[in-house]
DNA sequence: CGGTATCCCTACAGATACTG
DNA sequence: CAGTATCTGTAGGGATACCG
């Protein structure tokens, strides 16, 4: 058997968008191009080496595209690929899930920290 | 600070249902009411401990409900709570997108077992 | 049948240092 | 800036046995 034995669809959806930072990173792209700095930036629990290896698997599962720049110094960006579009109404419906229910857990004001509040994140 | 804190509203709702197996549990759910039992046979991979430990956290977010028949032998049914039910169209969306990608990855003919082929798994 | 309790191990991810 | 390469540690999860 060379494919892969599933025994729910739901599982190959999670082969591509289950590992443990990918949603997030998938959901920062659907707000356009990002770098890698930026991205790091954007999800400062992150290390370098987890965010190139999700990146990697993204960009492999065709999801993600890797735009590199050729200057010094370096510039690659990650955009949602034509394919992982697709993927952008469940993306944007987790998003609006966890709003709502970050809002039922913890009333009107819970603590999700939008990108405006990064500077005095880096620790 | 007593609240965890989040960087994009997406964590919140990996919190929930971003464990190994909650998405697989919670898409056999939408399809109604399961016990215990049926549930394992329609995860032939998961183990008796990761069952309990998923739907008890599934449960302590109220995703869940949990119903208990008093009665010898046992019987537990599992269920989406209401809440849980505003789950439902990501999760619908979760497997149709699976399905999708699985034909675009294998072609027509692809390997998910559904319910239907159980009976030969039960290694 | 459904659920605990133990033991145990490895795969995943963190820290650090280095390269082009 | 972006990305490797190592080393290391730990906690997530497997196997097994047992209980009400």
């Amino acid at each position: 058997m060379q494919k892969k034995k599933y025994n729910i669809s739901v599982e190959a959806t999670l082969e591509v968008i289950g590992g443990k930072w990918k949603c997030v990173i998938l959901c920062h792209l659907t707000h356009g191009k990002k770098r890698t700095s930026e991205l790091k930036r954007l999800m400062p629990n992150i290390t370098q080496k987890m965010l190139t290896q999700q990146l990697r698997e993204l960009e492999e599962d065709g999801v993600i595209n890797r735009i590199v720049h050729n200057q010094i110094p370096p510039k690659v960006e990650y955009e949602l690929s034509e394919y992982g579009r697709s993927l952008e109404s469940i993306l944007n419906s987790l998003c609006a899930w966890g709003e709502n229910h970050l809002t039922k857990v913890y009333g009107d004001k819970f603590s999700v920290l939008e990108d405006s509040v990064l500077n005095e994140q880096l620790k």
